[in-house]
Parts: C-alpha cells; structure tokens; sequence
DNA sequence: ATCATTTATGTAACCGGTTACGGAACTGGT
DNA sequence: ACCAGTTCCGTAACCGGTTACATAAATGAT
C-alpha cells in the first residue's frame, strides 16, 4: 500500500491523502472521512524513510562510549537507558543504539538514520567524539556534565554534593582513616572523591592521596581486586567509599573473603542506589541517583534540541543519603 | 552533500556515482578513483532512508515483551541485549528499541522502519504479539523458544536439562524437601521446574507442589517477598531452586533478614549465572547461560531471516551448572 | 576490414512520500 | 450583481537515491 493507492481508491490526489494523514486543516470533512476509512480498511502507514527523506527521521541514537561490556554489566547505565527509551517511546520517536566503532556515529548522522543523540555519560577520553558531534553541527545531549565540555546540553546530579553527603555520613558514625576506590577514567568519580575530601578537610581531616583507588572501569570484578589490596594496607581504614555501587558490591565480597565483616569490621557506601543495593546482604548504604528520571530528562531534552533546532537548558537533579546496613 | 552534486563534481551521471558507492564493477578504475576521492573529500555518506525506499534499511527491531521494567532490572537480558547489538553492529545493521504498547511494533514494520524483529524471551502471554508478526511475515527470531509456537525460528537454552543440573547437584547435597520459586508466566521457568522434578521423581522424592511458588514477574522484591512466606513453611525446605538469580539474589536477602544463614540453613541455586552471582555474599550457586552468546545467535539469524528471505534453523547453546557458595 | 562482443557511461523512469503554486467553487459583504 | 476572500483540491516538481535500458567506444575474432 502506498499514497498513491490510497488515492486511487478515494478518487482524489497524492496530496489530499498526504494532507489527511498530516492531520492539515484544509481538507472537507467527508473527503478526510472517506480516506481515513480507506486507510483504515488496507491498514496503509506510510513509509517512513520516505517521510524521513524530506523530514525528520524520528531517530535518536544513543551513544555509549568505550567499552560497552561495562555499561550493560552496570545497572545504573541500564536504568538511564529504560528512561531514555521509555520517553522517546512514549513521544513517537525510536531509540537507536549506536557502539561508536570508529567514527561510525557520525556517519549514522551523516546519512540522516537519527536527528540527533544522546551521549552516555560521557567521560574525559572521548573528547575527539563530542568535538565531532560538535563540529558536524550533530544535537546531542549528555547525561553527565563535563568541565572541559560546560557548554553541552546536559542532564545530571551534583556529583560534589553527593561526595560530601557520603563524607558526612562518615564522619558522623566517626570514622577517620578512609579509602575511596573509583573509575579513574570518569569525571563524576573525581568530582565525587573532590566533594568527600573537602568534606573531611573542613573537619580538620585530611585523606591520604595514597587511599585513592582509580581504575579504568567499574566493573565487580574491579572493585573484587582493589579492596583486596586496599585492605593490606596498615592501618587498615575503617571505611570505603565507593565510586558506585557495583565496585561497592565487589568490595563486599572483598571483605567476605577477606573475613572482614561488614559494617562491624569496615564500613562500606557506595552511589546512584542500583536496585541490587537493596537486596545485597548486608543491604548498602549509597547515594540516591535518579537513573530513569536522568534518562527521561536526556529523552525530553533531545527531542526538545530536534524540534526547536536550540540547546536545550542543562538540567540537575536531586539526590540524597539512603542509610541501609552497610555503614 | 548529495549523489547529484558528487555526481556534478566528478563530471559523471548520478548513475555512475551510484555504482562506485555501491562497489559495482563497471566502472573505469580512473573514474572510481576520481569519484571516490571527491567522497572522501567532501565526507559524503549517502541517505539512508533514500537507500530505505527501494532497499533494505538494515535497521533490526528489539522487541522487548511486557514490562520492560523488569526486563531491565534482571542483568541477564540486559546481557543478552549487548550481545545482539554487538553482533548487529558489527554487520552494519542498527538496533531499534521497541516498547509494544499497542500494536506499534507492527507500525514500525508496516512503516518500513525496520527490517525484522528479535524478540526478547517471549512468554505465552503474547501470543497477539506473536501471531499478527506471522500474519504480517514480518521476518523474526525468538530468544526463547515457545512450545506452542514450534516453528518459530529461536535460540535457546536446554531448560528441562538445566532443571534436572540443579535437581541432581541439590540430590548429591542430601537435600529432600526442596522449593521452587520462579516466574509463573514464562515458559523456561516451567520447563526449568518440570526437569528439576523429574529428575527428583527419577530417585524417588516427590517434590511438594504446595513449594512451587510462582509470581508474575521476576525481580528482586519479589524473589524475596515469595522467600520469607516459603520459609515459613513447616517443615522448613532445606533448599530453594530459584527460577534466575535474580530470584535468587533476592531469597539470599530474606534468609538474612530472618536469621537463617546460607548454606547452613538452606541452599539456595540459581538460574543464568549474572555477573553479579559470582560477587553477592556467599557466592550463587547457580546454572550457566550464555546471554551473550544468545544475543549473538540472535543477531546472526535474524540477518540470516532478512537476507535470504528463508527462516534460519534454530539454535540450542550449552549450560553447565557452576558450583559456588550458596550450596 | 568487418562484425560481434565487451566495457563504460548516460538517460530517464521510478521509489513513496512532500510541497509550492494555481485555480475552481463557494461564501459573504456592499 | 460584483468582487474579495475562503475553502478545497489537483498538477507537477522535488527529495536523494536505484535501476532498466540504450548507446558509444574499445576490443577481439576472423
């Protein structure tokens, strides 16, 4: 089925079928009816490519950057995901994933498949990506801030607040001598680690540098192998914060094997609240962050950016301390 | 940029330009080169949703059944998925989400914005789903296989075997009075349970059917809830087979909160074998199923199902149980 | 030298839509 | 009765590609 057959059968032009299924004022009544009920009968949609050819593809591609093995092992990436999709969906658009092989992200652009992306947390080792996105003119929104990058349309927390959230937390059920194990690689890890210290100097505590564990990913099996050697160290600290809460579940079953229990032993807290922080036992203290409303923020933004053709207004969500077993 | 203007440049015809972009060979080697370097200077990439009226759009759908809630919270689809977009994206193809509500999946089809399905682990709640696909030859494959739906090009597991992996591992622990909790409404948990019981009706051990607890969705709130009113049961099972490991994840969490401890008191197995069961504490004893490997097949055959236009044979992955803490 | 074949390229129609423009028929105000 | 403004609809060009067919030039066989 196609409009011109549509139109065939309604004895009327290409256009007059193409202004009904446009929903256009200009059409009589019995005409639009009359066609609306042909196209009912033969269940005709119309193509979208063609449509796409002369308009918008409805198409968001969703970028994740580096290695995907580690954003489909967390949770909280996951979440962000079903939010970005749920509202895309939701406002008749399609979600597109796109493994950024090369620079094949642009050519998806460049041959019109999507009008615009939406970056996954994008981290400080992906600049050559966002300068392209950027310099090809692309609308794409983030759903993490970057300093270098301020600019980006962006939805996310104040990963400053949370760090001393976590620090306060601590502090407050005394501990002094503390570790902090996270993604070297990203920048909300930093600012997060930033917000904690600075929490603990204006307490007339400073952390030891030496206490700060950075690896390239957030995997369990990274957060496994840190803790066990964070946990050589003498003194051994009393507490962890961890970047998120899947090194932090690692790190737990770090302590297990170690025979340390938690919390009697070592305190652990960890961030973004994934649903297995519940449903560990014992249950982890975390950071709240709100993994589906960032993702159905980043949705609204892009399509906001699609439509209007203007950046969208960056936006900062909520967050807070949920107490649980583990501190 | 577009083939005509290209086609201007290289002082050729549109058709010309056409064959070098599509690596046809009758073309002089002088003028492909000539073409191709104004290509490349010019980053042309032609229009796919051109390319999409007359060809293919090489765009595959993922149809995620019910609620995608609880797809993405359990990490094994999640793992599956990254398996078939890895796959997809190697060959050139895109994967588009699809949240079903309504019948817009078919839309997407009719609509030409896709050129076949995967379907995510199908239950037999969607027969609809399924039926108007084979109505409308909408070319898919299922990462599941149905009973009722023998023909359907799938990839699966050997369920009844896994189920009788878990029955005989918990048989040589000694365990008799055993529970099952699991997904009521998908079909791999009953196969996975009637293999289980099979094998326990094999060595003489009727397994009581007042422990077979069923919900209707698998997630960690549930698998606990369903696990503290099991374990009130008398006589206590000594042993629970849990449907996934999210299930399973979530018993782990009722057993501490009513004191029990495992393996101790009760042995709990799994099912599918996610990161995150080698990492809760005591480690989860449970069945290995290769999501990747899955989604892979899946991509792979539905490629297959586009491209050659003839339904690709159905696969069967191995499973070996994987012996850890929780047993 | 002639003719058949191969090679390389172009012309024009087509795919399934949208849209600029024009015009006929109807409406209403004076 | 006349003119201006609406309302409704069609014609034809266009979007950015592909493709059936035609043709000119080069090649090779005799």
């Amino acid at each position: 089925m196609t409009i011109s057959e549509i139109a065939k059968l309604a004895n009327v032009s290409k256009t007059t079928v193409s202004r009904v299924i446009n929903n256009r004022p200009d059409v009589d009544s019995y005409t639009r009816k009359t066609i609306l009920d042909i196209i009912e009968k033969y269940d005709y949609h119309p193509n979208a490519n063609a449509k796409a050819i002369l308009q918008k593809s409805r198409n968001v591609g969703l970028i994740i950057p580096y290695n995907a093995e580690f954003i489909f092992e967390n949770p909280f990436f996951v979440e962000v995901m079903h939010g970005i999709s749920t509202s895309l969906s939701q406002n008749n658009y399609y979600l597109v994933i796109c493994y950024p092989h090369e620079q094949n992200y642009l050519d998806i652009y460049k041959q019109k498949r999507v009008d615009g992306f939406i970056v996954l947390s994008p981290n400080i080792g992906i600049t050559t990506l966002l300068d392209s996105l950027l310099e090809k003119n692309a609308p794409f929104v983030c759903t993490a801030r970057l300093e270098a990058y301020k600019d980006l349309a962006s939805v996310d927390i104040d990963n400053r607040y949370g760090g001393s959230l976590a620090a306060k937390h601590l502090l407050s059920l005394g501990h002094k001598n503390v570790a902090f194990i996270g993604r070297r690689t990203i920048e909300s890890t930093k600012v997060r680690f930033e917000g904690f210290e600075e929490t603990y100097r204006q307490n007339g505590i400073i952390v030891d540098k030496s206490l700060f564990f950075g690896a390239e990913e957030a995997t369990l099996e990274i957060g496994y192998d840190m803790t066990r050697v964070l946990l050589e160290k003498t003194p051994r600290p009393t507490a962890i914060f961890a970047g998120n809460d899947t090194l932090a579940i690692g790190a737990m079953s770090a302590c297990k094997d170690l025979g340390l229990s938690v919390p009697e032993d070592i305190a652990i807290i960890g961030f973004d609240d994934i649903s297995f922080a519940s449903y560990v036992t014992p249950s982890l203290t975390t950071i709240s962050h709100p993994a589906f409303k960032k993702g159905v923020a980043a949705a609204e933004m892009i399509i906001e950016y699609i439509e209007s053709n203007k950046k969208p207004e960056s936006r900062t969500l909520p967050i807070e301390l949920v107490v649980r077993k583990t501190t």
